[in-house]
RNA sequence: GCGAACGUAGCUCAGUUGGUUAGAGCGCGGCCUUGUGGUGGCCGAUGUCGGGGGUUCGAAUCCCCUCGUUCGCCCCA
């Protein structure tokens, strides 16, 4: 009997690993130094937790979650994006007292669309989510911690942020309303994708990629001559900030994401190195979505990040080797050669033996695999109680004891 | 969910218009060499040709179904 992976999971070993667990450790650090502490919450939550906020008509919402009845009939959903649990978890631990409050977290999401590079079923997700302020200087410091984190794991990467304004949340239900009116009263200038979401998703018309809808993409009322000029003026200064900053900007007016939840400013990190699936990171702000969900009326703004679309980006990260191999000569050799094994494992050397018996394989071995030391563990070495210590890059053997070993080795 | 390409050894891939026992390189194991190096030489094992069904005297090769991967659409991280 074999069974295979289920379509869109993976499983993680080698030297994606390695690529994983220097992305989730770099995301550690930055979060240290911009003062956000982690989150974690469960992976199944609630199923109504995610309906409303994303948007009961969002692609998500409707055919991409596992959803699934508990015992006793409760509705589940395997979390398909963290901001939501995020502020559930908050507002369930009384976190929001002290604000700004600044949570970040990696875990698992789940969502079942048609596997593709860079999209899988189950993936990993890197969040940060400040709650609570409404001060811009939340926006730029946000977007800034983006850049820095991209910057460190990917830095021969190219990639541009991509930024708009949405305005304010009551602007953008009109906003809305008058695209509805005005894509029914052109049906015909649509694509047939495009025409399914006049009355339940409008502003997704905005970023077809479909060349029929663009003549009448670009003559579509604009969101900018609803928002005010206050909104506008502090989309101004947050571009500033962020070109001052050397962050390179794209400004794109079509901007807009799949999740209801968002307003005022959104943006997106892309890469054009790869394919289809190329934003490596989306967020906005989501004022509104706190009191959504039964907490106070806060404002809030964050991104979620692709583990998986960085790491195909990265450049492949050598394992750290052992710096002591051991060569034992024969079975009766072993009770000798495991007391200089535990000496140095507890003197904070790392040490390996492939278990054979044979010194010109232990030779080549090591060699390939490019370790300082050789200890060879023979017949002389056992009568003797010592052992012989041979360098490897300069190919001087040495005997050595216990007591001395230490002193061979750097 | 829609369209297309692909799936042969652990890895990268050959495999002619259907024809005996399915191949190469790398890697792996053994020996040359029973205590000293990266090479080198000789031998060896690779396998449900993704899976199932069909056509045929005969299928890795043709047809149908199915699973998976990749690319585009869609969606999004």
């Amino acid at each position: 009997m074999k069974i295979n992976p289920v379509r869109g999971t993976h499983d993680l070993f080698g030297d994606e690993i390695n690529k994983f667990n220097k992305v989730v450790a770099e995301v550690k650090n930055i979060s240290q130094q911009f003062g956000f502490n982690e989150l974690i919450t469960p992976i199944f939550e609630s199923s109504e937790l995610f309906k409303k906020p994303l948007g009961e008509q969002s692609d998500v919402v409707l055919k991409e979650m596992y959803t699934f009845n508990d015992r006793n009939e409760d509705e589940i959903t395997l979390r398909p994006e963290y901001t939501t649990p995020m502020i559930r978890a908050a507002i369930s631990n009384g976190l929001l007292n002290n604000l700004p409050a600044k949570f970040f977290g990696t875990g698992q999401m789940f969502r079942r669309e048609r596997p593709q590079k860079g999209r899988y079923r189950q993936f990993n997700q890197i969040n940060f989510e400040n709650f609570g302020s409404d001060d811009l200087f939340a926006d730029i410091e946000i977007i800034c911690l983006a850049n820095t984190l991209l910057k460190k794991l990917i830095p021969n990467s190219k990639f541009t942020l991509h930024i708009n304004t949405l305005g304010a949340r009551e602007n953008l239900s009109d906003y809305k309303k008058i695209l509805s009116k005005f894509f029914n009263n052109n049906q015909k200038f649509l694509s047939k994708d495009s025409l399914d979401k006049i009355n339940t998703n409008p502003l997704r018309i905005l970023d077809s990629k479909n060349p029929e809808d663009s003549v009448l993409i670009k003559k579509s009322p604009k969101l900018i001559d609803l928002t005010s000029k206050t909104d506008l003026n502090n989309y101004e200064e947050i571009k500033k900030s962020l070109t001052g900053l050397g962050i390179n900007i794209f400004e794109d007016p079509n901007l807009v994401r799949g999740l209801d939840y968002y307003c005022h400013t959104v943006f997106e990190f892309k890469s054009n190195e790869l394919g289809s699936q190329d934003t490596l990171i989306g967020g906005g702000r989501y004022n509104g979505l706190i009191q959504t969900l039964g907490g106070k009326n806060l404002p809030g703004v964050g991104w979620a990040g692709g583990i998986e679309r960085i790491m195909l980006l990265m450049k492949s990260i050598p394992k750290k080797q052992e710096n002591i191999h051991l060569a034992i000569l024969d079975p009766t050799f072993k009770l000798h050669a495991i007391k200089i094994y535990d000496f140095l494992i507890k003197n904070n050397f790392s040490v390996y033996w492939n278990y054979k018996y044979n010194l010109k394989k232990s030779l080549s071995f090591a060699n390939e695999k490019r370790i300082n030391y050789l200890i060879i563990v023979g017949e002389n070495e056992k009568a003797n109680n010592n052992f012989s210590l041979k360098n490897l890059s300069n190919g001087k053997q040495v005997i050595v004891n216990i007591d001395n070993i230490l002193d061979y080795l750097k």
